[in-house]
RNA sequence: GUCCCUGUAGCUCAGUUGGAUAGAGCAACUGCCUUCUAAGCAGUGGGUCGGCCGUUCGAAUCGGCCCAGGGACACCA
């Protein structure tokens, strides 16, 4: 509706150049600057629903006084809503400042939008930008060697929205988790596994410091240990053959943690894809054979690289080491690869920041398996520092001492867990404040919304019991300047949606659902829903009502919930 | 050393492809509950947008050079 609106205007405001100007200039640049047109929500509402700023751009063009320019657009811009066509778009157009053409919207625009959220709720609230396009969201992807860290827990959170902003915007969306789940921080794992069992069979044992030093590793040892028959099955396993049984068993344990982790953080994956699998599947081997024909991958100094500096990179890269082993890089190039052959077109991947320096070649290797950088797309969600009381929680990495999700998810719960690792853009930084998280007060925003939604729901519980009449209610009541506020931001749902979508980021959501949040706390506090007047408090319900809907949706999309009543 | 990100109110941050008087929340202070949930609302104070130069009708935003902080630069994953 916001884009239908939009685009309307544009249009009535180009013909509307185009009848005071287009014989007194037909210069490239004048179209140039025609076709370009755009408008924007000023901040102040004074300033009309949309504001352009056309006039200005044009001025050194037609060598015009920016302000008499606008004042001619304004002029035929009337003559022209006032034909039958576009009479229930525009309400009034002015000029203000240096030459800004500001124009609001009647009200109508707003009634139409209410009713069309009220008569197909979600549905009216979601867009249509796929076009067809098959979207792999890839996040979080953590080794199974450990639970998940804090890190983990803003991709998974960033990651399940962005899912739902793409679905909403009307994206076919699949989510992926890529399993590590062999190599060599894999074998490490099932070597301190092993270790430990030896030491809770009484052996004297060295732990190497690059082992895993968590106490969960002797936990999973003891699991092994305490299971006679498994024990005994051990016991007649061969060293190598032992290694391998160790690691799988931990491998696929710990994984089962992470996906309880996840399970209780709300976020779900469609796809769990085995790096172990695509090993044996010959696809490593086809895809660097695939590239080798293209004259991309050579050999040199006993190893096999990716000339990836063919395609921007600093310089090439080993996909096979000299000792035969695989590099990282190969199994996932024929992971991307496959992503592709199994129809996706665009691919996105959440990565840490730690794994910066590897888009390059990510984007390099797109590129030489024939398809566009554009294509993979590669999001770099930056850390949350953990604050309690004003103070950084320490972290240390070493001895296996990190901050886990399931601690900030005990901690603080999900809702406000998830709404404030996407409180700020995704590739910046994020001060978590464990304190204000826990907080349920209106310092907290997570609250501040759900409790607007709590607010809703109770008017409407207690206008049920009134039994109010369903008929259309009459929207032309609405005429407190609160209301018209509120039916204004309601109205930019789509656009936030739209950005959000567009920038890949669901942040945009947070700050809109709290500014909506704001909007309505306003207008409930000066005005009665439930009034004297039966066909204003008709009108008010429905108006909430659609508020009601919008925030609903909007947490959804962020995985939190929506509360009836706090 | 090279590349990337960040620098805006006491704190955490917004600032819509360059727009109008630079905003919000928190913290501080002051008001508002016999009336739909005070987890709310209203108000006050608070700024050299890191610095300098440039581009133009117009710069927090774009360009150049500095300053400060963070990160990435493996035949690891």
């Amino acid at each position: 509706m916001f884009q239908r609106v939009e685009k309307q205007l544009l249009s009535l405001l180009k013909e509307s150049i185009e009848s005071s100007y287009c014989c007194t200039s037909r210069q490239p640049a004048f179209y140039d600057i025609l076709n370009s047109l755009t408008l924007e929500v000023p901040k102040e509402k004074e300033f009309g629903d949309f504001s352009c700023n056309v006039a200005m751009r044009l001025a050194r063009l037609l060598r015009k006084d920016p302000k008499s320019i606008a004042l001619d657009i304004v002029s035929s811009l009337k003559k022209l809503s006032s034909e039958i066509r576009y009479d229930t778009l525009i309400k009034d157009a002015e000029v203000k400042g240096a030459g800004f053409i500001n124009i609001f919207l009647k009200e109508k625009v707003f009634f139409d939008y209410l009713a069309l959220i009220n008569d197909s709720q979600e549905q009216a609230l979601k867009l249509d930008l796929g076009r067809g396009a098959r979207v792999l969201l890839e996040f979080v992807s953590a080794n199974p060697t450990g639970s998940l860290s804090v890190a983990h827990a803003r991709q998974a959170a960033v990651g399940d929205a962005l899912a739902n902003v793409l679905a909403a915007a009307g994206y076919d969306v699949t989510r992926e988790y890529y399993l590590n789940d062999e190599g060599n921080q894999i074998n490490i794992l099932g070597s301190s596994i092993l270790l430990r069992y030896k030491e809770l069979g009484g052996e004297k044992i060295e732990f190497p410091e690059d082992h895993y030093q968590g106490t969960y590793i002797t936990d999973l040892a003891r699991e092994l240990f305490d299971d006679k028959a498994l024990r005994l099955k051990i016991e007649k396993l061969s060293v190598p053959d032992k290694e391998l049984f160790f690691s799988e068993q931990g491998a696929q344990r710990i994984l089962d943690i992470i996906k309880k982790e996840l399970d209780d953080f709300g976020v779900r994956f469609d796809v769990w894809y085995s790096q172990k699998e695509l090993g044996k599947s010959g696809k490593i081997e086809s895809t660097l054979e695939n590239l080798k024909k293209k004259g991309f991958i050579y050999e040199a100094e006993g190893a096999v690289w990716f000339k990836s500096t063919e395609f921007g990179d600093d310089k090439d890269r080993v996909v096979r080491k000299s000792d035969g082993d695989y590099t990282y890089l190969a199994p996932d190039i024929a992971y991307h690869e496959d992503k592709f052959r199994r129809g996706f077109n665009k691919l996105i991947n959440l990565w840490g920041p730690d794994h910066h320096g590897y888009i390059p070649r990510m984007k390099a290797a797109v590129r030489a398996l024939g398809k566009d950088s554009q294509d993979l797309s590669v999001i770099i969600v930056q850390l949350a520092t953990l604050f309690r009381k004003g103070q950084p929680v320490p972290m240390s990495t070493r001895k296996g001492q990190y901050v886990t999700l399931r601690e900030v998810l005990t901690e603080v719960g999900r809702d406000a867990s998830r709404f404030f690792f996407l409180m700020r853009k995704t590739d910046s930084h994020l001060d978590f404040d464990l304190e204000l998280a826990k907080k349920q007060t209106s310092e907290n925003p997570v609250y501040y919304i759900q409790y607007a939604h709590a607010r809703i729901s109770s008017i409407l519980a207690g206008a049920q019991d009134k039994k109010f009449d369903t008929k259309e209610p009459d929207l032309s009541l609405l005429k407190e300047p609160e209301e018209r506020d509120l039916m204004k931001a309601i109205f930019e749902f789509s656009y936030c949606l739209f950005v959000c979508a567009k920038q890949l980021d669901p942040y945009g959501l947070t700050v809109y659902l709290q500014c909506l949040s704001g909007v309505f706390h306003r207008f409930y506090d000066r005005h009665k829903c439930l009034s004297p007047d039966d066909r204003l408090t008709q009108a008010r319900l429905y108006l909430i009502g659609t508020v009601k809907i919008e925030l609903a949706f909007g947490l959804k999309i962020l995985g939190v919930s929506s509360p009836e009543r706090m």
